[in-house]
DNA sequence: GCTGTATTACGAAGTTAGTCGTATATTCGT
DNA sequence: ACGAATATACGACTAACTTCGTAATACAGC
């Protein structure tokens, strides 16, 4: 196996992720700059992270060129769970329902109606 | 204010933070034997931690005997939504909706039949 | 070809989290 | 009263994260 074992992504990584994730491939030069859109750092800074995130497996890299092509190695979906995995043993007691409440009740986010019926339709389901 | 502006629980803390949310009130020596169960871990390092705790204002405490008495003061529910909001803006680009269709796929945390109602309850009431 | 620009590599500094050892003080049992 | 156990305080050490400066290298335009 040559995936990483223990997905562990720090905060500036997962920013880095994400722009991954949406852009499928990508150089420094154009996460820096998506980066710099909400945030405020120096160019070799996102290198340095974009290194060590290849150093620890987190992303791959083709460096057949002089600019080095980026795409992340780890599924997008098996980290969102596992994070979320990580939250609801450490905040919510085990409790998916406690998390998804809380999620459901929030004023910033709200939910759209279509989001609500597709919610419901999945619970449907489950029950079975 | 004596509240923390924000709250940044780190891991270690935050499993302090469930031992106290718990029992309301509790020793150094009781978070640790609780945190003992699940973790390895010297006296003195959970002393350290909630101490450290103590001065950001995460916790409060009764020094006033020789054992001090320790409680939560950062409010359970508000700690859950903003650490909630917080990796719905990071790992599912704001959308609450994606999160909890992942938290119910979870099949480490399988939600109950009862859960189930229960957020269909809360869906028919959010629809409105 | 030369010069300036862009890119990667590397190391170092600052910060925070987590761990623990040791010192000191208090309490308790006998 | 004395020794063992228990409590807090405090400093030091490691590791990880983040940041950036500087050097080396490759490339492009003139």
């Amino acid at each position: 196996m040559s995936a990483p074992k223990l997905i562990r992504p720090t905060e500036s990584e997962l920013e880095i992720l994400q722009i991954l994730w949406t852009k499928g491939i990508a150089t420094v030069r154009e996460v820096h700059e998506e980066l710099s859109q909400t945030k405020e750092a120096g160019y070799t800074t996102t290198l340095k992270l974009m290194q060590i995130m290849h150093e620890k497996g987190i992303v791959k890299r083709d460096d057949s060129m002089r600019t080095h092509v980026y795409q992340a190695a780890v599924n997008k979906e098996k980290t969102q769970k596992h994070l979320l995995g990580k939250m609801i043993d450490s905040l919510f007691g085990g409790s998916p329902t406690q998390l998804v409440i809380q999620a459901l009740g929030d004023e910033k986010h709200k939910a759209s109606k279509e989001d609500i019926e597709k919610i419901q339709a999945l619970l449907d389901g489950l029950k079975k």
